[in-house]
DNA sequence: GTTTACACGTCAATGGCGTTGACGTAAGGT
DNA sequence: ACCTTACGTCAACGCCATTGACGTGTAAAC
């Protein structure tokens, strides 16, 4: 009957694996984490992981039901590194912004993690205290309840999506880059002729994204 | 040597298989859709697709190199269903806002299939037409080629970001929606007491989407 | 200090997965 | 009528997640 997986807190018994790993619900995101952006999304089997931590792949089952609890513990862990030594100013425009911009920063900069994780919700410790960081930031804004829960979802909905948009461009393998950008120069190349003979491409080496589309170029 | 897959233009000598089908690209990617729709992502796999089509599971692979190309035409083919029949009014703003809510429905739709295509590049006859397409819409508006560009890249990102947000909220099991939905009832109970003791909750029964929230609310 | 309970790392096994190579048959071009 | 070969089928490989049983060492109880 006893359950298989012990919830972090109360977890006291620790034990070295063979090789002589101590084990813990971080070191094992972590891990995973690491995995997923050294060798991409599906290097991460509980095998894999097993071996990079230095255990019996099944060890996992007594830190995680499965590997979609795993997988969410990832995700939780993203946002919490997104949060991580944000303070609110005070100025609801600014705090919005600068959380918006580090949740696409950290998803960036795990693009392959941030692909299974995007559209997950967690019911985790971190997105709990983001939501009520973003929820104090409107309420502290004074606006009522019902229009902070309103922009709250416009928020959420497109910074998640974008940074989503974003990250998944960037997961590609290199090989599928060059291929979209060559698409582009094709395109380009069929557009051009008819109708502007000579003009210049639209610097081809960096195209857009969500954020650099989203933000009001200036004078571009 | 020869290639495994043969090309669907040059494909001549149909056979059917034990079971009597006759197969097809049209017809399997057909079925795959179906089979998403009706038992989610996960049971989409090579084996359970051949019981479905009626033939040796194997059997695809005379159709698509793995199971990566299959979700790419997938993925096109419901590229394809968002155009249909759609045609341009000439008003750019009009065409493009037509296509994104036709791309949004269509994903919304299927929502599961969704969450796997959307942030592919397919690089199908679909897809190649929609980019001409949204391309065409710009180029006869007058834009200059570079800035045409820039407002493709913005539209289709924004547009597949949120079609793509709101089908993975919609792809959830319908436990995790309840649960989603009890979440918020418990932010808001939480909220509720200290600054607006007795404000009605908003609209607790239809969640805001991507779709609504950037939507200008009538006067709401 | 000894005992006791159980947490947790390990092992073996199960069933499903994608994918490959070989094979034979029937369809189409000639 | 023949020949070629497309394509459906079969068998097999290696990887996957997950489970149940087992035993050991640790932490707590006394």
């Amino acid at each position: 009957m006893s359950e298989r997986v012990v919830p972090e807190g109360s977890r006291q018994r620790r034990r070295p694996t063979k090789q002589g790993a101590v084990l813990s619900e971080r070191l094992i995101v972590d891990t995973a984490l690491r995995l997923i952006a050294q060798h991409g999304a599906e290097a991460l089997s509980v095998r894999r992981l097993g071996a990079a931590l230095g255990a019996d792949p099944t060890a996992l089952y007594r830190y995680f039901r499965n590997t979609d609890a795993l997988l969410l513990a990832v995700a939780d862990e993203m946002i919490g590194r997104a949060q991580e030594g944000w303070t609110a100013t005070g100025d609801w425009r600014t705090d919005l912004r600068d959380l918006g911009l580090r949740i696409h920063g950290c998803y960036q900069a795990y693009p392959q993690a941030a692909a299974l994780a995007a559209h997950r919700t967690t019911g985790r410790p971190y997105e709990t205290r983001a939501v009520e960081r973003i929820l104090g930031v409107l309420r502290t804004a004074g606006f009522p309840d019902a229009l902070a829960v309103r922009i709250y979802h416009a928020f959420v909905d497109q910074a998640l999506a974008f940074a989503a948009q974003d990250a998944a461009a960037l997961a590609l393998p290199p090989a599928a880059q060059e291929k979209e950008a060559e698409v582009w120069h094709a395109v380009y190349g069929r557009l051009s002729p008819d109708t502007h003979p000579t003009s210049p491409p639209p610097s081809p080496s960096s195209p857009p994204t969500c954020a650099t589309a989203a933000t009001p170029s200036p004078s571009n």
